[in-house]
DNA sequence: GCTCTGGCTTA
DNA sequence: GTAAGCCAGAGCC
């Protein structure tokens, strides 16, 4: 058939809406919740006076010829049946909203409305099995917030989604669908899938939300086919699949609309009937909707009435509100017994109670997550789990400083411990308001990772993981992106509800971690004598913060501007175009496609341009060398030079970086916002960018300490060889003495060590024939000849890697020194990379580990003396293996030897008996002359 | 505005 | 070959 014919065709079909019931109710309840509708005797009515308004806002713009309403059961439906859980965690509705329930079901039949509610199915399913029922003869829109109904779409089956903001609808096709969820409707089931259903207690895979399942079912299809290709996703995603394909399975099927009910019905029992004014006309007065009774007595089905007047919302808040019918109370949810404090009686009263106790748990509500911007908001306390208190200090009758002042001895108390998630941003907060909040008695962020490093640690996943809890979220209180408010405008019993479950779900979590660390000696004395009394370090050591000489880096970021327009001058000129040098696809246009010069390897999206690539190629075209020193040197521009001093914070002149303490899986910090771990040092323009970091002032100079060849030490020491240990022993330079052993001559050449050095790095990292080979330009055959004179000549080091594997093979995990663990999977692997993957992670992680907690302990040791003998120097920075100090002039002759002492004894104090630490150290202007 | 990719910096 | 974080471009919203 033709387009012309088939087009009048379809528009003849009668239009057929149907509502998703007790969704619509539901928005109507929240949408108007704020408003507070009440009849003069406290009878709510805002979701009956929504829902009704919805129902005639569709009436008038759409003219259906067919309406129908359909609700879910009370019974327990076939899904609670299949799956016990099923919405298990979905609290019980208000009970005002119950009380307007039972008023809506009354009044939509009066309406003349087709109402449909069937035992033991959902309004989705009765609204799925209409769908294909009337599909061939109608034009179907399904309306509903519920997203879950774009798996119904198709050709004359549309979504009608009720807007955010206004009381406007949206109309979702096929392609709105795609573009708003990122899958077309017949993949939205294994999206969903994907992503699950926390409001109804569906699990999905954890860790893929919108955007990777979008992601994954656009570039496989479906959930059959990313199962196919598991391996070629990352590790975390895949492990997540791997545990997932049960509850997938599982979940799509509690996600399927049912569309074949057995539901006899035809076109003509779906016809609308008048109303039944005599009922509706007395009830709209009982609840005092006089614009609606206004509405319905005039003329019904009369289209061009002003729709919702605000009449009906002008009455009644505020002045005649019964004094017994509490509104906002009337919602238990799965809250605990939480308190709002804002007034000083009660604040004095929760601190008399809070001194007298061992410890708490407590948490700051803020406004910026920068926290030298943070002005306190409130504070969160809860000592019995569900019970928590909030401390209200802003914009109320409490003031901020009244709250420090009683608060703050409390806070300091030595005997008091503190419990929290993420702590450091606390007592950095609370720093800015001359509080020194300790001890850390508990971090459940930092026990979370000490348990298992490669899980996420955030607050709400540990409290869905160990509590079976789903949190309020921040972003329920002020929205996001663009729309996000201020919290100062969350009403104040809002926000005190969400900070005292942050508080009380700190504290339940402690008790379940803490039994959990009890299960394992070394991880409970890694949290206790490690991780929680770093915190307090890291935080002195962020809020210190480093000075920053700006003008050096001012002129260095002219030269390097003045050098990049030159290089990329002649790269123009050869190209014979000017282009975006910065852009790789571009980039690759020009080489490979315009220039026609050789290609070596393709990444996923096109030709690779990386160093490799350009080196090789730069032996041939002069043009390869030329863009390698425009990307080196715009890398150094854009990522430091010009970057660095923006983030200089206006109050102390300084640059603040976050240690982050949970991210890394071995054990090691990392530095973030900005990243100090990553300053250059290796080529001689990139080191300049170290002089700018300069002591604080006049009296100061930098001290820089870092231990030597530490990891290879390490290695020594686990595996005990007696060679390595002799060499280090002997003070003897160990890449020379490996060239000397592995080439066994005594004429060491520059060239044999740096392979020498290259191989002693790959026994760190999980040394491979192909990997050496690789980086040493060699072929494999050279590379395994190495790679077993080198077996040959430290046979412990490699019997040690042995075990380690086999340990982690048996066990499932690999350990430091001091006992830190990784869980590391695939090392059975049916697939080659993904196996080998695994074992050089296995192979590093208790060297890198080992080494990460040595200096974590080092640290611990000269905060202590630091603060013991009130000295003036500052630690400030910590770059793995290096510690760097602002030292003062009054302490050169202590610091230095204090430092190295203590670095030298942390690794006794770790467990290191038989390879010699050594520290070096350094002092100067700059970090440059300092290291 | 958000997320991913390629590329590059450090230990 | 291990462990991280950040930048610009690109693509999608």
């Amino acid at each position: 058939m033709s387009e012309q014919l088939s087009q009048p065709a379809e528009r003849q079909k009668p239009s057929m809406f149907l509502l998703d019931g007790m969704a619509l109710v539901f928005r109507s309840y929240y949408a108007l919740m704020s408003a507070r509708m009440q009849t003069q005797s406290g009878f709510p009515t805002g979701a009956i006076y929504g829902f009704i308004n919805t129902i005639l806002k569709i009436e008038e713009t759409y003219r259906p010829d067919f309406l129908v309403v359909a609700f879910d059961s009370k019974e327990k439906t076939f899904r609670h049946e299949a799956f016990p859980d099923y919405k298990a965690q979905r609290p019980a509705p208000p009970t005002d909203l119950i009380q307007q329930l039972g008023k809506i079901l009354e009044i939509v039949p009066a309406m003349g409305i087709p109402m449909l509610k069937r035992p033991g199915f959902e309004a989705d399913d009765i609204i799925g099995t209409l769908t294909k029922k009337f599909e061939d003869r109608c034009n179907l829109f399904l309306v509903t917030p519920d997203k879950d109904f774009a798996q119904l779409v198709h050709d004359g089956v549309k979504l009608l989604k009720p807007a955010r903001q206004n009381d406007e609808f949206l109309l979702y096709g096929a392609e709105e669908v795609k573009s708003h969820y990122g899958v077309y409707p017949e993949q939205f089931l294994d999206m969903l899938a994907l992503m699950g259903d926390s409001s109804d207690n569906i699990p999905g895979a954890p860790g893929i939300g919108p955007k990777t399942a979008a992601n994954l079912i656009n570039r496989y299809g479906s959930i059959a086919k990313i199962y196919e290709n598991l391996y070629e996703l990352r590790p975390r995603a895949r492990e997540s699949l791997l545990k997932s394909k049960a509850a997938l399975e599982n979940g799509r099927f509690l996600m399927t609309i049912k569309t074949d009910m057995d539901i006899d019905l035809t076109l003509d029992d779906l016809k609308q009937k008048s109303p039944d004014l005599d009922f509706l006309l007395p009830l709209f007065e009982e609840l005092e909707f006089r614009t609606l009774a206004a509405r319905f007595k005039s003329s019904p089905e009369k289209k061009n009435e002003q729709a919702a007047s605000d009449a009906d919302l002008e009455f009644n808040f505020g002045a005649n509100v019964d004094p017994n019918f509490q509104f906002a109370k009337k919602q238990p949810r799965d809250l605990g017994n939480y308190t709002l404090i804002q007034d000083e009686d009660d604040l004095n009263q929760l601190a008399e109670k809070l001194g007298s106790l061992k410890e708490f748990a407590f948490d700051t509500e803020t406004t910026s997550l920068t926290t030298l911007d943070a002005e306190l908001v409130g504070i969160s306390f809860s000592f019995a789990p569900g019970e928590a208190f909030f401390v209200y200090c802003a914009e109320s009758a409490l003031s901020r400083e009244t709250a420090i002042r009683v608060l703050k001895p409390i806070l300091e108390n030595p005997e008091i411990g503190k419990i929290g998630q993420n702590l450091k941003y606390d007592m950095l907060v609370l720093k800015n308001y001359g509080v020194r909040v300790q001890p850390v008695r508990f971090d459940t962020m930092l026990a979370s990772y000490v348990l298992n490093p490669d899980k996420t640690h955030n607050l709400d996943d540990l409290a869905a993981d160990h509590l079976g809890l789903e949190t309020v979220k921040y972003a329920d209180l002020v929205g996001k992106g663009k729309s996000e408010k201020s919290i100062y405008e969350v009403e104040p019993k809002t926000l005190s509800d969400y900070a005292c479950q942050d508080a009380d779900v700190a504290l339940q979590l402690k008790n379940v971690l803490e039994k959990a660390l009890g299960e394992n000696e070394p991880l409970k004395k890694i949290c206790e004598e490690l991780e929680f009394p770093l915190v307090g370090v890291l935080a002195d050591m962020e809020h210190e913060g480093v000075r920053l000489d700006v003008a050096v880096l001012k002129t260095l970021s002219e030269t390097l501007g003045t050098e990049l327009g030159r290089v990329s001058k002649i790269i123009y000129d050869a190209a014979g175009e000017a282009f975006n040098l910065d852009s790789p696809k571009q980039l690759s246009e020009i080489l490979f496609e315009k220039l026609k010069l050789p290609a070596k390897r393709r990444t996923k999206t096109g030709y690779s341009t990386d160093v490799r690539v350009l080196e090789e190629l730069a032996e041939s075209f002069p043009v390869a060398k030329q863009i390698l020193e425009y990307r080196s040197l715009q890398k150094l521009k854009s990522t430091y030079v010009d970057a660095l001093p923006n983030l200089v914070h206006p109050k102390t002149g300084r640059i603040h970086t976050s240690f982050n303490q949970h991210i890394a899986a071995t054990g090691r910090l990392s530095s973030s916002n900005p990243n100090l771990q990553n300053i250059p040092i290796r080529t001689e323009i990139g080191r300049e960018i170290r002089g700018a970091f300069v002591p604080s002032d006049a009296h100061h100079t930098l001290l820089s300490a870092d231990y030597s060849q530490i990891e290879l030490r390490i290695a020594a020491e686990l595996s005990g060889d007696p060679t390595m240990l002799g060499a280090f022993q002997n003070r003897e330079d160990i890449h020379s003495t490996t060239a000397k052993l592995i080439f066994e001559t005594d004429e060491v050449t520059k060239d044999m060590r740096r392979k020498a050095k290259e191989v002693n790095f790959g026994v760190l990292y999980g040394i491979m024939p192909f990997g050496l080979a690789q980086r040493l330009d060699i072929s494999q055959a050279e590379a395994k000849e190495i790679i077993s004179q080198y077996k040959e000549k430290y046979p412990m080091i490699f019997s040690y890697l042995e075990g380690i594997l086999d340990k982690a093979r048996a066990s499932g995990y690999v350990e430091t020194l001091l006992g830190r663990r990784r869980y590391i999977r695939d090392l059975n692997s049916k697939n080659f990379s993904i196996r080998s993957a695994a074992e050089r992670a296995a192979i590093n992680t208790p060297i890198q580990g080992t080494a990460a907690d040595m200096i974590k302990k080092a640290m611990l040791g000269i905060a202590s003396d630091i603060h013991k003998q009130s000295l003036r120097s500052r630690m400030i920075l910590q770059v793995h293996d290096e510690l760097l100090f602002n030292m003062h002039e009054s302490e050169v002759d202590i610091l230095p030897e204090l430092v190295q002492r203590e670095m030298i004894e942390a690794a006794k104090a770790i467990g290191i008996r038989n390879v010699p630490i050594e520290v070096e150290v350094g002092t100067g202007a700059n970090w440059i002359e300092a290291h």
